[in-house]
DNA sequence: CCCGATAGTCTTGTCTGACAATCTGCATCA
DNA sequence: TGATGCAGATTGTCAGACAAGACTATCGGG
């Protein structure tokens, strides 16, 4: 996987239309970092050096280095002083601290969004929900675990609470790594494309007991079924 | 600031827990920054440049920017591309984002709190409250500042929810700007201490409604007191 | 006289190369 | 055999440099 190099000259036509904001090279390289995770290319628990990624996506050192730094700092990785970057790994408690804390503050949103009288809040909600249809059945695993990504952080901007929108990026390093260590769960679009669904049609009630009920079913259901399929070995290199 | 070298060797017990971490010059500059923040040095808006910084507290340019990209990640700082970085400032709007959001997450620490039956995370309560209470009435108003943020951190800390612990930093930075922006805010001590005090005691009746309406007093009140406060004028250099 | 284009400057983004601090593992010696 | 110390590896920090984009001010045209 050497020749990934994100050369911005190889391609002469501005013609890319994703809104992407990758226009910095720190950027580049977070998001081929974070590819490499979610693809298992990177195992959790596997060691990282700055100058092997340095070599491996042909950029310097310090890019290398912002980049680990701005992914430690959203728990992606986990950073030992002098003694190098791992993939994070989570146990069982932190898989439902995640599902707890998601709940808490996927009720916060959904309370602003049912709160707006004005329906602005509730146009995001269809549009999330109308991108993510359109790509959820895609082959590529990465692009249906971002879009799923996508769609939850929508929901969030969504309540045009400026704090949630930026709490998003540490939650999303932590389910990123979640998924990323069973690789099952991201086995079943259809499964996935139903449950969302219902999400939304929930927050189309703006009964907020239902919502509630829908986001339990959707995050603390497959918390726990995510838990037993753990796979708890020790952390090797 | 460059004596802080404690030999661990000298105390064998491996009961301290975080005296600094600032072992890195990257935190120290972190540190020194966000005091400024705090102190009123920097004004919210004003714009920091990088060399500007790296000869004011004597580090290179890197190091500098390592710190700056922290901070803006966390968002006490603002960047735009090719533009520089300015201290974030927070409308009305934001204010009671971070009092509604502070609410779910405060509510979703204690609630882990009071259902854990082994007592120990209540124990960590009573800690945090003995901590601030021994330095909230510091003359000191960073000093102050920093025990009032650590009491909460304590709080969200003693939830063991170790997703919790990864979003403070990012509340903590939007607290900080509020807190910054008015300066009357952190003006009454004794105040605080009272609020905080029954904060505490609603937390030990486990009764969760009680607790709520602590927070509320707590939180939310506040915000909407600091609202009519905000001199709402245009950011200047 | 006012307005728009262009050049210069400033700041950030990135690179190269280097050195110090620290951890790890292996070899040596009591 | 066990402890010690040295060498390699990796991170943390520094210095200097250049390119890219954005701001500013001057100059020319209407």
């Amino acid at each position: 996987m050497a020749e990934t190099h994100l050369s911005p000259e190889s391609m002469s036509l501005p013609l890319r239309m994703s809104p992407v904001a990758s226009v910095s090279r720190r950027d580049g390289v977070i998001n081929e970092i974070r590819r490499a995770v979610v693809l298992g290319t990177i195992k959790p628990g596997e060691k990282l050096t700055e100058v092997q990624l340095s070599e491996w996506l042909n950029v310097s050192r310090p890019t290398v280095r912002e980049a680990l730094n701005q992914m430690a700092q959203e728990g992606l990785l986990v950073q030992e002083p002098y003694r190098g970057l791992r993939v994070a790994t989570l146990d069982a408690a932190a898989i439902m601290d995640l599902a707890n804390t998601r709940m808490a503050l996927d009720m916060l949103a959904a309370t602003a969004i049912v709160e707006d009288d004005s329906g602005r809040r509730m146009r995001m909600v269809e549009e999330s929900w109308a991108e993510y249809s359109q790509v959820e059945m895609d082959p590529d695993p990465v692009i249906r675990h971002e879009s799923h990504v996508a769609f939850h952080r929508k929901l969030w901007a969504a309540s045009e609470n400026a704090l949630l929108l930026r709490l998003w990026p540490v939650t999303e390093a932590h389910l990123t790594i979640i998924l990323a260590q069973d690789q099952a769960a991201r086995a079943d679009p259809a499964r996935a494309h139903r449950v969302h669904e219902k999400l939304v049609d929930a927050i189309r009630t703006k009964d907020l007991e239902i919502i509630r009920k829908a986001f339990s079913e959707h995050t603390v259901r497959s918390a726990e079924e995510l838990i037993p399929l753990l796979n708890t070995e020790s952390p090797k290199e």
